[in-house]
DNA sequence: CGTTGCATGTAAGGTGTTACATGATTAC
DNA sequence: GTAATCATGTAACACCTTACATGCAACG
């Protein structure tokens, strides 16, 4: 019951929902998508960041444990999150490379933000792809089971490597010890991860072995 | 890299984009999303089940390793699969209750999910929405950051004793094999998750100790 | 000379959600 | 009496993605 719910849209009141805050009081954050929060975040921590930027950073971050959103969705959210005053942009002229807009935490968007950081966490999402097919096991061979998981193993193995990178490349900062305790945290989480998906494959060869009896395999 | 990207959908080519199967061959699983493979599935373990019976069964096993669709979610995607000739349906008489339709999974359809466990399974999907919040740990109150992982925590014991319910309720099963094996494994992976939850409620507290010499809080 | 990186953005549309409507029966 | 369960569905629309367009500079 914990999973599905989301993030409470502003009840839906048939007027075609303007989207500006109806006030200047920012008291409570008003209702925006994680993407935006997201973005704005990583501006908490760095100024003069251009859109291209912060794909970068939320690849090498984000991604660990939450998600990186595409680049197209990132130039949007910067549009929305400066029509609503929480960051302010400018030219920033390149004479060797093409020039850049690059984005800056206003003071409004710094309050939103940390009275966003308020509001009670969204529940947890977890879509296991691959486990999804193992649940469906019975209509497979196992031989392709087994190479999903593998599969699967792999992109874990990767997603580890790069993590690992990034917790040691975030070491040292001051300002950054909250990221780095939260990259220190996705390395264990994808460690464990790992353990689980061995013990899966032998759970895996186990039922496989012991049904081989009377394999009635189609195919 | 690994986590983003998608479901690679057919590509683009401005035609209307007809839904149903250009030719009788079901040779390649046709683009569909996740979910109408999910609610294929479960009518893959038993017959006969209604759009609300399916919402059921997957609150109380998909949700465990994937997520649970909005149950108007369901009705729709059943209509799809039933347009696609991947299930069939009849309405159930029920003297006691209101009629129910009641859906059943064809030749073809088996043949397509079949089909579709043999594609390469989309990455991870992890949205640590809790997380999100320590990692911009230093734009709030540490007591506040704190109660957000013990509400996470809560939830997690939550999810836990439900899985355990679950897992307990499909022992023995014959057909069952594969969807116990992944129940235990989600059982397994939420009590790693708490562990490691108390984890990061320790470092938080060390760093809350660390820094609360120059403690220089706004509001 | 093709690919990769830098840099930004539009258009189209799929996926999935909430809100709501409806209505009968059973349980407290 | 009122809440919960059974049971199905429509409408609106938010979120996010892919495909694509554009163009320059550097690298091999």
């Amino acid at each position: 019951m914990a999973q599905t719910q989301a993030r409470d849209k502003t009840p839906r009141d048939k007027t075609p929902r303007d989207k500006t805050p109806r006030d200047k009081t920012p008291a409570a954050a008003p209702a925006l998508p994680t993407t935006a929060w997201a973005v704005l975040g990583l501006l908490s921590f760095e100024r003069d960041l251009s859109g291209y930027d912060l794909k970068k950073w939320a690849d090498a971050s984000l991604r660990f444990f939450y998600w990186s959103p595409a680049a197209s969705h990132i130039y949007t959210e910067l549009r929305r999150l400066e029509r609503l005053g929480y960051v302010s942009s400018r030219v920033a002229r390149q004479d060797d490379l093409r020039n850049k807009r690059v984005y800056r935490i206003t003071r409004a968007g710094s309050e939103a933000l940390a009275a966003w950081l308020r509001t009670e966490p969204e529940p947890t999402i977890v879509k296991h792809n691959t486990l999804l097919r193992v649940w469906l096991g019975h209509l497979a061979d196992p031989a392709e089971l087994r190479a999903a998981v593998e599969h699967h193993r792999a992109e874990l193995d990767e997603l580890l490597a790069d993590a690992r990178g990034a917790a040691e490349r975030a070491e040292g900062d001051e300002a950054w010890r909250y990221p780095q305790l939260v990259t220190r945290w996705a390395v264990r989480r994808l460690e464990l991860d790992l353990e689980l998906v061995g013990e899966l494959l032998a759970d895996l060869d186990r039922l496989a072995r012991s049904s081989s009896g009377r394999r009635r395999r189609s195919r």
